[in-house]
DNA sequence: ATTCGTAATATACAACAGGGAATAACGAAA
DNA sequence: TTTCGTTATTCCCTGTTGTATATTACGAAT
């Protein structure tokens, strides 16, 4: 292990910055993906239900509804289809557009993080 | 004028996305600079008091002192120093610190801003 | 017809952020 | 020592957001 090389006189101390932020897509009422939104499809993708999709993020069902409404009323054609009834009940299942939203915004996501990663090296507070 | 060359079949509508998002720096009580935090600074920087800076963004001088406030204790040396009495009642000036973090936080959100800008060319939704 | 679990919807409640207003503290200048 | 406008601080009110809870609607299978 070679000897750690140490400045001399003041030591300009270097500040790792935090940097953070969040992104998303608005529609005609405001948003209409962001990260929640796209984890609750996935889930409603995952469990084929709406109900058990929210909890599994420890949502209200009342407030994965209203997102998946609000989703549906801005998208050109719905994300998510539901039925009521029948078997179990009912159930929810993610249409093309729904895949194709996740695929988008994961995209979108991802490139951020990329941004975000980048600039913490570009960045710095003496 | 030329006449509009229309496609037939069905139209592929591009759907330009409305990309949005916010980005901050975090410290170690929460957010350290963020967007209109960076505002008041400047306006301080303006106008040499709080008051006037906080009044010029229509916000409340509660709200403003708060911010100037957490920002003071979560950076290694303060960004305003303030002082009360005096001829004018006191005032607040912008420290050296202060004007480092308006600049780093500038960069950061003017490169977010080309950031966005480059996404909303690559991306898109049929 | 009964059962079952989900979708759909309404009401009441809790938590939190921020605004408005009021007041005390301050200190240089007159 | 009086004046003045600002900083510093407290208390109350309100709007928003999401939770909790309860009820109704639904329809295939039994």
């Amino acid at each position: 292990m070679a000897k750690e090389r140490l400045r001399k006189g003041t030591a300009a101390k270097r500040v790792p910055l935090d940097l953070k932020g969040r992104i998303w897509i608005d529609g005609k009422e405001g948003t209409f993906l962001g990260y929640g939104r796209v984890i609750l499809l996935e889930r409603i993708q995952e469990y084929g239900s709406i109900t058990k999709a929210a909890r599994s993020m420890e949502m209200s069902y009342r407030h994965a509804w209203e997102l998946v409404d609000s989703m549906n009323r801005q998208a050109s054609r719905p994300l998510v289809e539901s039925a009521t009834g029948g078997r179990g009940g009912g159930g929810a299942r993610l249409t093309e557009e729904g895949e194709s939203a996740i695929a988008l915004f994961r995209r979108f996501y991802e490139d951020f993080q990329a941004f975000l990663a980048d600039e913490g090296k570009a960045l710095s507070l003496s």
